[in-house]
DNA sequence: ATAGTATTTTAACGAACGTTAAATAAAGGT
DNA sequence: ACCTTTATTTAACGTTCGTTAAAATACTAT
């Protein structure tokens, strides 16, 4: 196993420990345990815990946000926000277990203030960005920011559902449900 | 202070230490710390560290739960899950931290198997409940077990937003997103 | 006052933690 | 062959953890 080898294996291991017991319930013996390596190989790697645990959020699990926000295209909108949504089912373990630390600490239940400042603004991003995309969907409704926010609302449950709880929604399911909050708006772009 | 005035007061501070650092961010010391009592004081009233989270959850979260659940008439049915959602807003800050800890437990965030089990029952039983309510709306409706979890999706994340979050969610903008998933519904019992 | 019970503290136990110093081994260029 | 840099380990450090034994204090009924 070559440096750079061991040290995504290191960060792999770290993954699946913060994931499974939290900052605090994680340790580096355990870590260098999983991976067979000596205890302070990790800290050849990386500074300490903490940097080991920021570097997962900070690098990883925004990388995964950009990497799927830039992924889909679709014009008929509630196929958009289907496969959406759907996709998530089929995430690599290491991915999805990186979006749960992620959202752990979204919900602020991990990670310290700078984290929680960083999924601030990453948070405060979410709304707009919908708008702009059911903007042309949306014309001329009256309910218009509801309607986004409550889409959004739902988009939030059903990533905890598949990621967090990891459960399995079939495709239908979504479909149901986001076509049900989106009743009313044009389904393909209207001109 | 009498002997369980004591013992609440322990659980009291047990509930802020777990929601701000998790259980094993929490240390007997530090919640000895802030009760200004000595450290045994808490094996006085508790076996142990894991009997304290387990009580706080088996018993405050669910008792919340149960008091909660049992609290509401309202025979329009939009304004009743919207003071369901809207009353979480003016909870006193041990229940709302209770709560928050039950939900951090219930994604598994946190506790252990045990508690996961608890968590896995409690929420086989929330859809068949609101199926139930929402029965008299929901009449002759095609798409009525898909409304039913879309409702119950939405409520989870404005939950989430109010309990876990901290955020304030105003009465109109919880009154909108429900509508939206309930639209096409009756809103007053039909007979 | 006294005996007995309930409450609380001081002091310490062994274990596990994050982290580091120092030594060793492996790899690569000259 | 030798030197330099990179990779890895052994062993230990000081600290903090959960937990408990034993002693001290306060309360209560006689």
């Amino acid at each position: 196993m070559t440096g750079k080898d061991l040290r995504d294996r290191i960060k792999e291991v770290a993954v699946e420990h913060f994931n499974a017991h939290g900052y605090h319930g994680t340790t580096i013996r355990n870590i260098a345990g999983d991976v067979n390596c000596s205890l302070p190989m990790i800290y050849y790697y990386f500074n300490n815990k903490k940097e080991l645990f920021d570097e997962i959020i900070k690098k990883e699990f925004f990388n995964l946000i950009k990497r799927q926000a830039s992924q889909l295209k679709s014009d008929d909108i509630i196929d958009f926000y289907t496969e959406f949504i759907y996709h998530l089912n089929h995430l690599g373990s290491y991915d999805k277990q990186v979006y749960r630390l992620g959202i752990k600490v979204y919900l602020s239940f991990d990670g310290d203030e700078e984290l929680m400042n960083l999924m601030d603004e990453w948070e405060k991003s979410i709304l707009p960005r919908h708008r702009e995309i059911l903007k042309p969907y949306t014309k001329n409704m009256i309910n218009e920011k509801a309607k986004v926010r409550t889409l959004v609302h739902l988009l939030e449950t059903l990533i905890i559902n598949i990621v967090v709880k990891n459960r399995y929604l079939a495709e239908d399911e979504i479909r149901e449900e986001i076509a049900i909050v989106l009743q009313g708006c044009d389904t393909k772009e209207s001109d």
